[in-house]
DNA sequence: TATTCAAACGATAATGATTCTCAATATAGA
DNA sequence: TCTATATTGAGAATCATTATCGTTTGAATA
């Protein structure tokens, strides 16, 4: 239960937190930002504010529950920590986030930081271009 | 020279653009945001605006001379556009900005995106870690 | 060289995302 | 159930960036 995360994570287990882990787990999209949670949630008929959803996916990642991304698009988005880590490709069209993993990559990025004398702690690596998607808007047809 | 830049650019050869452009050629850091060129250049006594110094940034790298990059400090960097592609490592307790250049990395993002259906046309790439430098604060030693 | 006018400038207001403040409320433990 | 404390929601504040607008300037032309 979602109670139990918070508790492990040593959090008090209160409503709004309740409210935004199980939106996390429960939506289809993975990849959100703070002003979507808030939104899906008060549309959803919850009462909630926007300064409690920034806080808590602030503790939430202080937790290593969820990851935060700064794709070019501006804002920052959040998502779930499920299963192993990964990178992203953003397609510029239409948005749309797929994941992919590299072992190839991450060793690289482990001997580049060692090179040149730093003890790698973290890397952001987003792909961007242009996907193929049917729904993809300004795709060649 | 400078003005041949904005010229070749299309765009007109004003006092500010060039002064911004002269202190991104001189400068020893290579990677500013756009307040630290506004300060930079104050403090050096010419009369420039911020507003103009975002303007002149947007041109510059919708001419090609300058790249942006957002490290997770939250502000936007730039730096001149001079030799070939590159990727950075960033001290998280410094601040120090190294380049590197891989081409596994950079073959393989490739591959990738063309396994997942995209056309890549840009990446962003960076790590982060603790670095070696005598200069470094909470270094060990 | 003087004239002209769209482009560019600088000051400042506006914006958008995120964080802070604070009085009211809810949680966890006694 | 009672209490001490952490958390909440509304709205103000902040920070980086962008837009507005009246004035100035670059560069083409007379
Ligand atoms: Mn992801
Ligand atoms: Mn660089
Ligand atoms: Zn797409
Ligand atoms: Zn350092």
């Amino acid at each position: 239960m979602d109670s139990e995360e918070l508790r492990n994570a040593g959090l008090k287990v209160t409503t709004p937190r309740l409210k935004i882990l199980t939106l996390l787990e429960k939506s289809a999209e993975r990849h959100m930002t703070a002003d979507t949670i808030y939104r899906l949630l008060v549309e959803g008929g919850e009462v909630i504010g926007l300064a409690t959803v920034y806080r808590a996916l602030a503790q939430f990642e202080a937790a290593g529950l969820i990851t935060r991304h700064h794709f070019d698009s501006g804002q920052t988005v959040y998502e779930l920590e499920r299963g192993p880590h990964h990178d992203h490709i953003v397609c510029i069209r239409c948005g749309r986030v797929e994941e992919f993993y590299d072992k190839v990559i991450e060793e690289r990025q482990r001997e580049i930081a060692a090179s040149l004398g730093f003890t790698l702690s973290d890397h952001a690596l987003t792909l961007y271009g242009e996907c193929n998607s049917q729904d993809c808007p300004g795709r060649q047809g």
